[in-house]
DNA sequence: GATGAATGAGCATTCATTCAT
DNA sequence: CATGAATGAATGCTCATTCAT
């Protein structure tokens, strides 16, 4: 990558980090062009060689931060040394939480645009890598599902939606003492899916 | 009611009305107090009669949006006629599914919308008879639960998140396709919050 | 005065009194006749069979006050125990100088208000008493003037224009301080214009 | 200065003019900025590039405007050939009140929107030049005075109040009858204000 | 490629005024 | 006489987008 190249990286992730700090501390539609430059510091037309418009960067934003929080949960978590598809699961899912629990900005931005097309498309196409892992851990210890990918879509929408009022407004309880019943509804979900 | 108030009346309906329509088919950011009026057929200082701004009249619509999906639910479906609470809640349920599927810009308002907060808000302050409605399903055949608020937030959270993306975009499934799937997770959910 | 007239002079004054409480607190340009309405207790249209416009009421306002300032000057100060015409005035100046330092929204509303045009006019055809009183005060120790028009002008609007920053500011000094320069000064002006 | 700032301090100068000319013509409230921008030739968004609000432009055209009239007096008027402080005093006076003689909009710009803070406040910051010369010409010829400040603060209230009425509407007289009397009674104020 | 001055359509909001009741 | 709901022109201001430099 030559030094011009590395320039104009450095300024498209500067525009991406700048757009998220905002977008998740005053919101998007509260953020405007404008704000994002000069935070950024590059100049107004500069915005317009790297995205199409707000709407752009936003979908890029999504899928960028959709994947790390899921690289994230499968490099940190220990999953790897669970034995079982459910406590790898419920691993892996209480790393994500955790990351959210830390960030709420993050989950305020996820959950208000995060949906399963754009999540499910990000993932085929920009990491087909994190999908591989996921469906490793499906199969690896040779467990068979009715449809597995309903299971995923069923859990995931639980999941990222319930955590939301939870983690944001403690309403109607806080995320430690949500955490044991979704842990259960989870584990009789999945139990639903199984194949007898 | 006199003359004058029965006019003012029509006026605030058809103000919800045309919001709701334009909220519906283009989203609320990107409809306009401009626009709302144009429809309505009304002057622009009269919304202003009726309502603070946009987020006011946005809340409003939305608690009455959501009771009137539950209230066309506890009327509507035969959830009486069921003997068991299970029963009753998948038809209960699947009233509101139908509703949704028939009307896409519901689903997509009080998806994007319809918070925890202020549903429950709007059940608890505007609508407690619906929400006595609901206890007394909860209770009637002398079940017992280990947290039944947890419960029902649960199943709220799962329904509303997962039907998003399968009634608009038919992704993963269609309707009729999860719909099994979705009552063998409910189900199962319920299963988890039973007291031994 | 029948019952009759007696509630409209009520509501007449009613607006007076709310127009100038809200003018001199907030100033003109930021009173709406809405807000008069509201706070006199009055309907919107009711305003407009008692005055044109804001501009109307705002004038006769005017009058009112100023001729009000000169009234309690010329009642209540001891001018008339004083020997000479330059006793006199200054006490007279002195009582308007300490209705302004008790009131400072007069202070702002007469300055900006108040030309010469307007005063004039409001004592010769409002307040012709008022007027009368000044004339005899000029004239009944035998002084002779060259111009006494002129000089009264000149007075009125040293006087009127320099306690206005004195007043409300303290700047370039306060009203106290200020007062023994302002009594030299306008004795200088009167001794200037005295015929020889 | 390339040619991009000399287009950008044309346009600056643009809406001053034009905002003065407009606030001269109908006042300051009725004039808005659609009008000023419209008369200007920009866009309206170019405004808020230059100024913050109409409050803002009104700002410094106001102290750009009482430093140009100060300016003037003191370049062109022969106050200095002039040998005592009186003289030189009247001299700069009566260039001022040329000034407005010519130009009736600025003496009703002025008189409505010129205090004494914003007065003094655009003397010692932005032009403390023009301070200077008033300072020399207070004490090179050796006078002593008991309060400077104050002699100079009621000087510039009693003309530039007196002038408004006289000017604009010839009430009570016109200019040139009322110099003399008007230089008479500045004179006995100074005289009054003189150590002994 | 990068800049940032300029644009102008578009928005929310205010408010004097009218008029049917 | 009095009311106050309704009006809609007008205003201040924002901001995505363009384009000459």
């Amino acid at each position: 990558m030559g030094k011009v190249d590395e320039n104009k990286e450095q300024k498209r992730r500067s525009l991406l980090d700048t757009a998220f700090s905002l977008f998740t501390t005053k919101g998007i539609t509260k953020t405007s062009i404008s704000e994002i430059v000069e935070n950024a510091g590059v100049a107004k037309g500069t915005f317009y060689l790297y995205f199409k418009d707000k709407y752009d960067i936003e979908e890029k934003l999504i899928a960028y931060k959709a994947n790390q929080l899921f690289q994230h949960a499968l490099n940190t978590s220990d999953y790897n040394s669970k034995n079982c598809f459910e406590e790898k699961l419920l691993a892996i899912i209480d790393d994500i939480l955790a990351q959210m629990q830390k960030n709420h900005g993050l989950v305020r931005f996820v959950n208000k645009n995060l949906s399963w097309g754009i999540f499910s498309h990000a993932l085929t196409t920009a990491h087909p890598d994190t999908l591989q892992a996921i469906e490793t851990i499906l199969y690896e210890d040779g467990r068979r599902w009715s449809e597995p990918n309903l299971m995923i879509y069923t859990i995931v929408e639980l999941v990222s939606a319930s955590c939301y009022s939870v983690i944001l407004h403690k309403d109607p309880t806080d995320l430690d003492s949500y955490k044991p019943y979704l842990h259960r509804s989870i584990l009789s979900i999945v139990h639903s899916f199984e194949e007898t």
